[in-house]
RNA sequence: GUCCCGGUAGCUCAGCGGACAGAGCAGCAGCCUUCUAAGCUGUUGGUCGGGGGUUCGAAUCCCUCCCGGGACGCCA
C-alpha cells in the first residue's frame, strides 16, 4: 500500500497546524465560521520563500477589516509549535505571505526516503481503488494512425500511468469504429478496388477511401480469396472484403501502438454494440424519459433541454441509429460495467459534441461530472521550421509508423506530452532526431545514462552503492546538492498534480528540470573521490536521482537508457 | 453568424488570482590533463494581442475588439 511521502506528511501536518491556528485567531478576526476559504499550501515559486508558502492571509484580509501582514502576524503567532517537529520557523513576508521554513535536515531524510522505498517513490493512493476508464486513440479502423492518433495515444497512455500510479484502477480502452457510413464508404471503396482488380472498370466512390492501401489489402484478400465474391451478392461482397480489411487495419494499428509503447486492456467494438441490442436499448430509455422527438422522420434528442446548445438525431430518416446514440450506449455501457470516472480523449474537431453527450447521461440520470473529455488541438509537423505538407483526402498522410521510423519511440512520446493538451503542437521532427543538448529527450535521457556510468565506473574500481540507511546526507551542503535533493522531495507532488490535473506535461517539464540540476551538481562536483564520507552521500544523490528519472521517464512511455 | 482552442522574449512553449513574468533554442561571453563537453556557467532580450472592468492584488477572472487554428452533417 502506498503510503504519502514524508513531504507530503509535513505538509498535511502544516496545513492542520494552520487551520488550529485559524480557529484559534478567530476571536481576533471575528470571521463568520462557516465560509473560511480552504486553508492549503504552496510550493513557493522562488528559492528563499520557504519550503512551503500560504496566502491564507490575502483572503482573510478583507472580511477581517485587517490589512494582510497584520491577519499573517496573528496566524503566525497563533500557530501551534508542536504541528510539526520538521517546523524550523515562520516568517512574514511580502505584503502578507506566511512562509514555512523547514529544518536543514529534512531534506536527507528526504533523500534516504527515496532510496529507500526505490521503486514505490512517489506511488499513492489518492484514487483509493476507484475505477478509472481511459479511452483514447478510437480511430476507425479503415487505416493507418496519424498524427492525431498518435498525440492522444501517448498522452491518453501517460495520463492512465499517472492515474495508476496514484492508485486508481484504471482500465486503458480503445473504441472501434467498425459501424455506421464511414464503415459503409470503406466498404464501397473496397468493392470497387476488388472489382478493379479482375479488370471491371468501376470509379471509386466520390467520398470513398482513396488510398493506395486498400489496393493492397484487396490483392491479399484475393490472394485467399481469389474472384470468389465477383459472383455473389454486393452484401455478401462487401460483407467478406470490409471484415477482410477491419481485421487487417486494426492488426497494423495494434502493432504500431505495441511499437510506441501502448497497449489496451479492452477493445470495444461498435459493431458488437449494435449487435448486443445496447443501442437500441438506449434509445428506448432515453425515449421513456421524454428526452426525444420525431422531426423530418428523423428520432431527436433534446439536448437543449440539458444545457447543450443544439439538439441532435439519434436515429435517422433511414431507421439507422447515428453514431451519437451508439455514443451514449457506449458511455452508459461504461457505466453500468462500474467505472466511476470516464476519461475520453478527443481532437479538436469533435469538441462540439462534448455536451451534447454529457447532456444525454444527464438525460439518462447520471452525473455528467463523471465524464471528462480532454479535447486535443492539432499537431503541425515541421522540419528544420517548415510544416510537413500532407492531404488526407488523397490518402497522403504521416503515419505513426513512418515518425517511429525517423525519430524512434523516445522522441516521439516525449514530443507529444511535452505540451498541454489544449496547445497547438509543433513537432519538429529535426528537433526529435536530434542527439544533442537542444533535443530534451536525449537530455533527460543522458542525465540517467551518465548516472548508470558513474555506479560502473564505481563497480570497476570495486566499489558498490553504499546501503541508504548507512549514508551520512549531512555532507550534502553544496548549493547544487540542495537544490537537487529538494527536486527530488518535489517528485510525490509533481505526482500528483500531473495526474490530478491530468497533464503529463507537468511531469515532462520536470523531469528536463530534474536533469539539468543533475547536471549542474555533476559538473561542478567530483562523486567518485570525493573523499570518505562525502562520496557515499553524493553517490547516493546520484543513485536517487536516477531513481526518480527512470520512474518519470516509465510514467511517460520513456526508456531510460543505462548508456548512450 | 454561433461555439471551442490559442495569441507571453527573435522562435517553440511553461505559468492560469498573489511576492521583481520563467525555460529551452537562437544571439553574445566563457569552461574539456578530471566520473560521458550528447554537459556546465554567465549574459542580452518582454507595454504577457489591444481596450475597458472586477479585486487589496490580474498574464491569470469578466466584457469587448483584433489576429491565427478548429468545429458547426440524418459523417465519425
Amino acid at each position: 500500500m502506498a503510503q504519502a511521502s514524508l513531504r507530503q506528511e509535513i505538509r498535511e501536518a502544516l496545513r492542520q497546524g494552520l487551520e488550529r491556528a485559524l480557529a484559534a485567531t478567530q476571536p481576533a478576526l471575528s470571521l463568520p465560521g462557516t465560509s473560511l476559504p480552504p486553508v492549503a499550501l504552496e510550493v513557493p515559486r522562488e528559492e528563499g520563500f520557504g519550503d512551503f508558502t500560504t496566502n491564507l492571509a490575502f483572503k482573510l484580509a478583507s472580511r477581517a477589516g485587517k490589512p494582510p501582514r497584520e491577519v499573517a502576524a496573528l496566524l503566525a503567532e497563533h500557530f501551534p509549535s508542536d504541528a510539526s517537529p520538521y517546523l524550523d520557523r515562520i516568517e512574514v513576508a511580502g505584503a502578507g505571505y506566511l512562509n514555512f521554513y523547514l529544518k536543514p535536515w529534512w531534506l536527507e531524510e528526504a533523500l534516504r526516503e527515496v532510496l529507500l522505498k526505490g521503486e514505490d517513490y512517489g506511488r499513492q493512493d489518492l484514487g483509493r481503488r476507484r475505477k478509472v476508464n481511459v479511452e483514447f486513440v478510437s480511430a476507425n479502423p479503415t487505416g493507418l494512425l496519424h498524427m492525431g492518433n498518435a498525440r492522444g495515444a501517448a498522452l491518453g497512455d501517460s495520463i492512465a500511468a499517472l492515474l495508476a500510479f496514484c492508485g486508481f484502477e484504471v482500465t486503458r480502452e480503445y473504441y472501434i469504429n467498425d459501424a455506421g457510413y464511414q464503415i459503409e464508404r470503406f466498404a464501397a471503396s473496397l468493392e470497387a478496388r476488388y472489382r478493379q482488380a479482375f479488370g471491371e472498370d468501376v470509379p471509386l466512390p466520390p467520398d470513398g477511401y482513396h488510398g493506395q492501401d486498400l489496393v493492397e489489402t484487396v490483392k491479399r484478400f484475393i490472394s485467399e480469396h481469389g474472384d470468389r465474391y465477383l459472383h455473389t451478392s454486393p452484401e455478401e461482397r462487401r460483407e467478406a472484403l470490409v471484415s477482410f480489411a477491419i481485421k487487417e487495419k486494426l492488426a497494423a494499428i495494434k502493432e504500431s501502438l505495441e511499437k510506441f509503447g501502448v497497449r489496451f486492456d479492452v477493445w470495444f467494438s461498435e459493431q458488437e454494440l449494435h449487435a448486443s441490442g445496447k443501442v437500441a436499448e438506449t434509445i428506448e430509455e432515453l425515449k421513456r424519459r421524454g428526452a426525444t422527438y420525431e422531426k423530418e422522420g428523423a428520432l431527436w434528442f433534446r439536448a437543449s433541454a440539458y444545457g447543450a446548445p443544439k439538439d441532435d438525431v439519434l436515429v435517422r430518416a433511414n431507421g439507422l441509429p447515428t453514431y451519437f446514440a451508439a455514443d451514449i450506449a457506449y458511455h452508459r455501457n461504461k457505466l453500468e460495467r462500474g467505472f466511476e470516472w470516464m476519461i475520453d480523449l478527443w481532437g479538436a474537431d469533435h469538441h462540439g459534441h462534448v455536451p451534447r453527450l454529457k447532456a444525454a447521461l444527464q438525460a439518462l440520470g447520471y452525473n455528467p461530472e463523471c465524464l471528462t473529455v480532454i479535447i486535443m488541438q492539432l499537431v503541425r509537423l515541421t522540419r528544420g521550421g517548415e510544416a510537413v505538407r500532407m492531404s488526407k483526402r488523397a490518402g497522403e498522410y504521416v503515419t505513426l509508423n513512418d515518425l517511429l521510423a525517423e525519430v524512434g519511440k523516445d522522441a516521439a512520446r516525449y514530443f507529444f506530452v511535452w505540451r498541454s493538451a489544449d496547445a497547438h503542437l509543433d513537432f519538429d521532427l529535426e528537433l526529435a532526431k536530434a542527439q544533442s543538448m537542444e533535443n530534451p529527450v536525449y537530455y533527460i535521457q543522458y542525465a540517467h545514462a551518465r548516472i548508470a556510468s558513474l555506479f560502473r565506473q564505481l563497480a570497476e574500481r570495486g566499489g558498490s552503492p553504499p546501503p541508504p540507511e548507512k549514508v551520512d546526507f549531512s555532507f550534502l551542503r553544496e548549493p547544487e546538492e540542495r537544490r537537487l535533493m529538494y527536486k527530488l522531495a518535489l517528485f510525490p507532488e509533481e505526482v500528483e498534480a500531473a495526474a490530478l490535473n491530468l497533464a503529463p506535461h507537468r511531469l515532462a517539464t520536470y523531469l528536463y528540470d530534474l536533469s539539468s540540476l543533475f547536471h549542474s551538481f555533476y559538473n561542478e562536483h567530483r562523486i567518485i573521490g570525493a573523499g570518505s564520507g562525502l562520496e557515499e552521500a553524493r553517490l547516493g544523490l546520484a543513485a536517487a536521482t536516477q531513481l526518480v528519472l527512470r520512474q518519470g521517464l516509465k510514467l511517460l512511455g520513456i526508456s531510460a537508457p543505462e548508456r548512450m
